[in-house]
DNA sequence: CTCAAACTTTGAAAGGTTTAAAAAAGGTTA
DNA sequence: TAACCTTTTTTAAACCTTTCAAAGTTTGAG
């Protein structure tokens, strides 16, 4: 009743060696039908669970994945995790989780440990600045795989699986172009995150394909979350001429988009339209509902857990790096130039003028 | 460079004993300065990190804590893992995170397996209708403490850090009386879950104190996720008289809520008042701004990983059970009666007669 | 009925740590 | 300097598996 069972008691009570109860249990060697029975029957009545301490000692691995990522609060990461989560249940294989904070000291604190606990592999979405290969070059590789996720470290040559951020930021500010906007203006991410760079040139590339050019002042960087977002968008929309079209590189930067805005008593999208990244839940539950650049994080968990599961099974191909696709994805946040004469009057509601100067000055 | 460096090498490199490198690493026994340096000399040299899995088999127990939820998907739980995590990691332990789907056969296996593993102890947030003590009575609790999170599965005398779930939902509730509501309805969670329970008698407190009875059709059980919620929410507002405000025991449920609304073409809240629960960030973002009763998931997280690391210390206490209180957060999506007559006329987009049926018809 | 071949089963080591007990070293006193 | 007490260091077992090599058993052919 209160410690557990382990091969020796099954042994005994089966009348049997060690060795063929492990043999039963693995099937690594052909056991007497009787014994087997025995065996089984052992095992059944006393409910045997092997330690999974000793066998990953003595196999020198375990049925563990590390997966490290910056901040499971950030709602775009859970779904990342669940995914992966998925395939490994499905594999018996369990997940460790550590938040990094995007503090590469803290990653490469978790990476050392995890490899001292035997992890059968890592799944890692790089901190901000993060040197992966330095963290990883003092162990051996060879056992323990690592696939990079959603965002590769510069110089990054091992196995990663990601989105095609700069086709979807592309599409974003192609739709924006196509909807009549000339002045756009754009939010990146961190320019130390792979992710956040590619969505800044796939936004280049539709502007350079419209022969459109965009002023230094009107990329604003920010750090992927709600309140840079805000700040930056409190910067833009004080620019003369304001920006028409706003694309924020994710949607938490989006969301503080939306509050500057409101603040500002500016309408969207009938004053400036707006396109996200990431197509979180809460598009569909703003005002106005965001249009935004869908990726599947549950998706790209699974196929950078599948990936990892294939190396761990000994797989021994070239890197390789995975894509997965994006879809923009309308909904009420961007206004279509078209439309501009069918945009009503503003409602009465509009601050007094020295009220609005006090929100500017923030 | 490729295997990891034992105790055994320090040992060799120092020119003592492997039980001497032990002592010194662990101070478990005064070491003279002098072999006291060489050891930590090699150990600088060679870079050693102790084999958490040997440690955990001779120690019989690991620096991991398993942390057994319903679905990290659900906005709520990230915020208790991350203060679940913080705690763990101050305190050098490591979380393993599992995903039950609220199914008790997942929970089952999960608490069989981290026991297997020796996990420190275990935080667990229960899945509707499991029965934890079965689940647990098969091991020694002594060793692996557990405490439960967020809600208590029936008859659990154990540790527990909950919320004030019904003070919360009487806040709720007293809120929409004091606005002058009195047809009140309320979507709850499922009936097997202590926290829905909780929330419903709170809520049904409320109405008592103030002398008002509910109708049992305005009282709709959905399943703590956005879909069920609208589909309770189409069965209420389908009814006559309709109430005039709903309290949704999650803000999940809520953004159903809010959805069906906007379908039927009622406003919020003109027509339907809405409470939620939980204050999830994207109260903030719907339309209107969701009113909801806040309550902290991240500190919920992060006294249960405290009390537990405790109890793993040996504390030897009476069980503990923490309620954390709640808030309620006022925003836009409960009108208050005094401001019936200020309602302004529906706009004319209303659908048309034969759509509103067809939907109603759903 | 014997012997070899094939198949089963067992024994023991290994994996890296902790720790109780034994051994060794150092120090003190007579 | 011997005897004795302390303090320091080492030895070896234990934790639970897996697995290789060795020993044992069965089978079938001659």
């Amino acid at each position: 009743m209160s410690d557990p069972v382990t091969m020796r008691q099954i042994a005994e009570r089966a009348q049997v060696s060690i060795g063929t109860v492990s043999h039963v249990i693995n099937g690594t060697a052909r056991v007497r039908t009787k014994l087997r029975m025995r065996v089984q029957e052992a095992i059944r009545s006393l409910g045997f669970q092997p330690s999974a301490l000793a066998q990953g000692l003595r196999l020198n691995r375990t049925k563990m994945l590390g997966m490290i990522i910056p901040d499971i609060t950030n709602p775009f990461f859970p779904g990342v995790v669940r995914g992966a989560e998925d395939v490994a249940f499905r594999n018996s294989y369990r997940l460790v989780l550590c938040n990094t904070d995007n503090e590469p000291a803290k990653e490469a604190l978790y990476v050392a440990e995890l490899r001292s606990f035997r992890a059968a592999g890592l799944l890692i979405i790089p901190a901000a600045g993060s040197d992966l290969r330095a963290e990883l070059s003092s162990g051996t590789p060879a056992t323990q795989p690592v696939v990079c996720v959603d965002r590769c470290p510069e110089g990054w040559t091992g196995d990663a699986v990601v989105v095609d951020n700069e086709e979807g930021a592309y599409q974003a500010a192609k739709h924006l172009i196509r909807s009549g906007h000339r002045h756009l203006a754009v939010i990146t991410g961190p320019a130390l995150l792979a992710n956040a760079i590619e969505r800044l040139n796939g936004f280049k590339r539709a502007l350079r394909e419209a022969r459109l050019s965009i002023a230094s002042e009107f990329v604003q960087e920010a750090a992927f979350d709600t309140r840079s977002g805000y700040q930056a968008a409190k910067r833009l929309l004080r620019m003369l001429p304001r920006p028409t079209a706003i694309f924020a590189c994710n949607d938490l930067m989006a969301l503080g988009v939306l509050h500057a805005l409101h603040e500002l008593d500016l309408r969207c999208p009938e004053d400036v339209s707006l396109v996200g990244f990431d197509n979180l839940e809460v598009c569909e539950y703003t005002n106005p509902a965001l249009t935004s650049v869908y990726q599947s994080g549950y998706q790209m968990g699974a196929a950078a857990a599948g990936l990892l599961l294939e190396r761990i099974k000994g797989l021994q191909d070239a890197p390789r790096h995975i894509a997965l696709e994006t879809e923009l994805k309308l909904r009420k946040s961007v206004m279509s130039i078209a439309n501009f004469d069918k945009i009503p009057s503003k409602k009465p509601r509009r601050r007094s003028k020295a009220n609005r100067e006090a929100v500017l000055a923030d």
